[in-house]
RNA sequence: GCGGGCGUGGUGGAACUGGUAGACACAAGGGACUUAAAAUCCCUCGGCCCUAGGCUGUACGGGUUCGAGUCCCGUCGCCCGCACCA
């Protein structure tokens, strides 16, 4: 074979047919063998694949090529997210059809993905977007329906009054819609829910069940489940509310700190405001501003803290003596606890910031530990840590657990009208999941509308509710609502002529059961249970960080709803998960400030001049500024599309670059020095294994002896191969790139000084053989092609990970580093299982030892087994 | 604003549970081969000091420890999420 170069595009394409042809990686779901799901978070079909999708795909690839290597039945799967606003947005647009414009997309990302060389079973693949799919959501929805999993209730959205239209949050900017420019309104709308406030507590508490999963993933979905433990207080008016009540009711998690309280605060959507509001025009204004301000908690959180003093009082629980004024603040959630808060501005910021703003009492009652009690005051940053209750009458001196306590005990003890002062409460922060979405392009909601019978589901021989095709997105709005008769159907209960819901599910819903579906891809059911508790859960799960919170959440509910209506018999369906981390690139920008405009590495050339890199246009020469490195998106222009790439350096190197070097869940910056370095290596290996077919093919070595070199090169094969395995099962790729690299350098050492005999022949051809099989996970074509050359009659897609002989592993020796007073200054080379006395004794007849004790006794020595000395002096 | 994370040479990074900081690679510089270029191979490569060698160094400032990139406190910078983007 020689030295020819490799022609990635060439053997690619060979390999990827012989692949296909075998039917190499369609998997079935009746196979002995242990089972291995590995699953990357499915695509949403934009238009074209971009990096982060190479990176996402090249890593699952790389663990489901191991598993089968390593003897399981891998289930691999590919599909698309389909439904959603892009379509849309296109749609109006440019006039095409939001299902032409997904489908078309698809068959283009498609193909690209099939250049990469994945070993995907294409057999199962789906679209969210299929009416076979969504056919089977809307069984689910009716399901979850009947089992009471589903309900109806108001809820607020941004509504752009011009466009007459709903907007999601990220349509809204600064508090305008992002076509219109108008004023975003809310609006109350009756709209659909599923209930996974009924799952908080097992979501929260099943957390501790997945010790596959990062912490810091783990972390996020506590603190998004919120779970805390509080007091409902009321808190009887002193004043007449308008509303009649006769106490206000809020929630609190520091009962310790009522003697600190200083107001009461209501939400602007709680009852008593909005009643108030009708006949005050002041706070009528003040709760349409913060209406205005969107509905995101974010918006709400940063919007500066404002409010409107109501004229109300309340009495404080615990003295009578101290009556505090009610406000409506802007900061105040209805959806958290009861919407009304007691406010104790010393030891809760937001509380603070509105005290200073409207000049209310700020009055410590915790004391940090340490301070003077006389001397500690709060002033323009709350206090929030631990510390000792104080100017609190029967709770002085307690700690605020203590306190706690003492307050709740005293206050359900005591009685305002007719019931008691307050009840203990666990409150979760995680609210229930709204699913209703005004638009055209997502899964019906499967339901009637009917004036007698009201509410009723459709029957499930009615399904699918499809989608009509014939709508146009001319007007703003749902094209749904305006259809000329998709809307009329009759009551599936009484008969009579009644209207569709033409509302459509949240995106999320499909991706919260597609990795089940993806077990029986064509069942006539949403799943099938064999299938799907065979399968389930996916072993590794791999994808943005960005989904750490909603996505994974919802799935974890959808598994326990689909548990709870017989689908499938499992509470969580990722064992493992891994998120990895963004692709990257250095950003090129044209003119400066308002005039400039971003330039697209593909149209620069960088050149260095004097140690300082310089970037100009390939067409004008002209001079480009350099600018930071970013996450790749289509608004920098700093895309580099994985096509280009492959069509100059074949998919391997692409593979294979994207593996190296950056740790997988870190940002991973995109160089052409880079891709170079990568591709340099798909040559060498090529190179390599040429040159070790043509030095080996006149000797017949076939004899393992343990000395000398060919020892020496086996204990590298060996150790590498060791290495390699724990770092691919650890999703360590960058390791595992980092000792392959070291590994070559061996083998093309041994090769280069001569084979020497039938022994080290064995041991070359050995290494090359591992070496072969280590890269195929990440450059499989490569490795087929090597695997060829090498003279093996099988495909290395269908070979067996190589075995470690771990005699080979075993070192007789072992070199100490010795640090004088926690510094190196020295080694010391002694039998592994020396004892600890012996290291003792060796280390203290070192030279450099006994000149730095200067014949005295060292102050301590210590000895860390298999690791460090260290000689205190 | 709240929650979560990250920060190591010119660059990407390595360093298992606190134990030799900079493995491996990229870039750069020097050399070999070549008519020349590409490719390939060899050498150098955190900073400072005069070498042997030493000092210093993991965003910044403190602390714990025989020993800190790793643990703790504070500061700065960047990134992700915040429930209708996917």
């Amino acid at each position: 074979m020689a030295t020819e170069r490799y022609n990635a595009r060439e053997v690619e394409a060979r390999w990827q047919k012989i692949w296909n042809d075998k039917d190499v990686f369609v998997t079935v779901n009746d196979d002995p063998r242990d089972k291995y799901y590995v699953l990357e978070m499915f695509p949403y079909p934009s238009g074209r694949i971009h990096m982060g999708h190479v990176r996402n795909y090249a890593m699952g690839d790389v663990v489901a090529r191991f598993k089968r290597a390593r003897g399981f039945n891998v289930l691999h799967p590919m599909g698309w997210d389909a439904f959603g606003m892009p379509a849309e947005n296109a749609a109006m647009q440019n006039k095409v059809h939001p299902k032409d414009w997904t489908y078309e997309n698809i068959a283009t990302m498609r193909d690209q993905l099939k250049i990469m060389g994945l070993s995907l079973d294409w057999s199962r693949e789906f679209a969210t977007c299929d009416v076979g799919y969504y056919t089977q959501q809307q069984r689910l929805f009716l399901k979850f329906l009947e089992a009471g999993l589903v309900y109806r209730k108001n809820a607020k959205v941004n509504w752009d009054p011009v466009d007459m239209t709903v907007l999601a949050n990220e349509q809204v900017i600064d508090g305008r819609g992002w076509r219109s420019g108008a004023l975003v309104e809310q609006r109350e709308l009756t709209q659909w829910f599923f209930k996974i406030s009924d799952y908080s507590e097992d979501l929260l508490d099943a957390i501790e069940t997945l010790d596959r999963w990062p912490d810091k993933v783990r972390l996020m979905q506590k603190n998004w489940i919120g779970r805390s433990e509080g007091l409902r207080v009321r808190f009887e008016f002193a004043t007449p509310a308008p509303t009649g009540d006769k106490t206000l009711e809020i929630f609190t998690t520091r009962p310790d700190t009522l003697f600190g309280a200083s107001f009461m605060g209501l939400s602007p959507d709680h009852p008593i405001s909005v009643k108030l509001a009708e006949d005050n025009a002041e706070l009528k204004a003040f709760i349409d501003e913060c209406r205005r301000v969107g509905t995101s908690e974010e918006a709400i959180e940063k919007a500066e803290k404002k409010g409107i003093n109501t004229g109300l009082r309340v009495k404080h629980p615990l003295d009578s003596s101290i009556e505090l004024p009610v406000y409506v603040a802007n900061f105040i959630l209805m959806d958290y606890g009861t919407g009304a808060i007691f406010a104790c501005p010393a030891h809760d910021q937001r509380d603070l910031d509105f005290a200073r703003k409207y000049d209310l009492p700020v009055r410590p009652v915790v004391l940090p530990k340490g301070a003077d009690a006389a001397a500690f005051s709060v002033d323009d940053e709350a206090f929030t840590d631990d510390g000792t209750i104080f100017n609190s009458d029967f709770l002085d001196g307690l700690s605020i657990a203590d306190a706690k306590e003492a307050v709740k005990k005293k206050l359900e003890d005591m009685n305002v009208d007719g019931a008691p002062q307050a009840e203990r409460q666990v409150n979760y922060r995680l609210r229930d999941w709204g699913i209703s979405r005004q638009r055209y392009w997502g899964c019906p909601i499967p339901v009637i509308h009917c004036d007698d019978c009201g509410v009723v589901p459709e029957k499930d021989e009615n399904l699918p509710v499809e989608l009509p095709h014939d709508i146009n997105f001319d007007k703003p709005g749902n094209p749904l609502d305006r259809h000329p008769t998709w809307r009329d159907t009759t009551c599936p209960k009484c008969g009579k002529p009644a209207k569709r819901e033409t509302d459509t599910m949240d995106t999320f819903v499909d991706s919260s059961w597609y990795f089940a579906r993806f077990t029986a891809p064509d069942c006539d059911q949403p799943t099938d249970p064999d299938a799907a508790n065979g399968w389930l859960p996916v072993d590794q799960y791999i994808g943005g960080i960005e989904h750490a919170i909603l996505h994974l959440l919802y799935s974890r509910f959808f598994t326990r709803a689909m548990q709870k209506v017989g689908a499938l018999d499992l509470q969580e369906p990722f064992k493992g998960l891994f998120t990895q981390g963004m692709v990257t690139h250095e950003t090129y920008r044209q003119g400066e400030g308002a005039n400039g405009r971003w330039v697209s590495p593909a149209e620069i050339r960088i050149e260095e001049v004097d140690g300082n890199r310089h970037a100009t246009l390939l067409d004008s020469g002209e001079e480009v500024t350099i600018g930071s490195i970013e996450k790749m998106s289509k608004s920098k222009k700093n895309t580099v599309d994985p096509t280009d790439i492959i069509d100059t350096y074949g998919a391997d190197t692409a593979r294979w670059f994207m593996l190296s070097d950056s740790p997988p869940e870190r940002d991973v910056i995109w160089t052409e020095d880079g891709v170079q370095g990568a591709w340099r290596f798909v040559q060498r290996v090529w190179r390599l294994i040429g040159e070790i077919t043509d030095k080996s093919e006149l000797r017949g070595g076939s004899a393992p002896e343990t000395d000398g070199k060919a020892l020496d090169l086996r204990r590298a094969s060996h150790k590498t191969l060791a290495a390699v395995s724990s770092d691919l099962e650890g999703l360590g790729f960058n390791r595992a790139v980092a000792r392959i690299y070291e590994f070559v350098n061996a083998i093309s050492k041994a090769v280069n000084d001569g084979i020497e005999d039938d022994a080290h022949e064995y041991a070359v051809r050995e290494a090359a053989n591992f070496l072969v099989q280590m890269i195929a996970p990440m450059m499989p074509h490569l490795a087929e092609e090597c695997w060829s050359a090498l003279g093996h009659d099988n495909i290395i897609s269908e070979a067996k990970w190589p075995s470690v002989d771990e005699a080979l592993l075993v070192e007789d020796s072992i070199t100490y580093p010795i640090q004088i007073n926690g510094k190196r200054r020295g080694e010391l080379e002694i039998a592994k299982d020396a004892s600890k006395e012996e290291v003792e004794a060796a280390t203290l007849a070192l030279d450099f030892v006994r000149k730095a004790l200067e014949g005295a006794q060292p102050k301590k020595l210590i000895v860390v087994p298999q690791r460090i000395v260290n000689v205190v002096v």
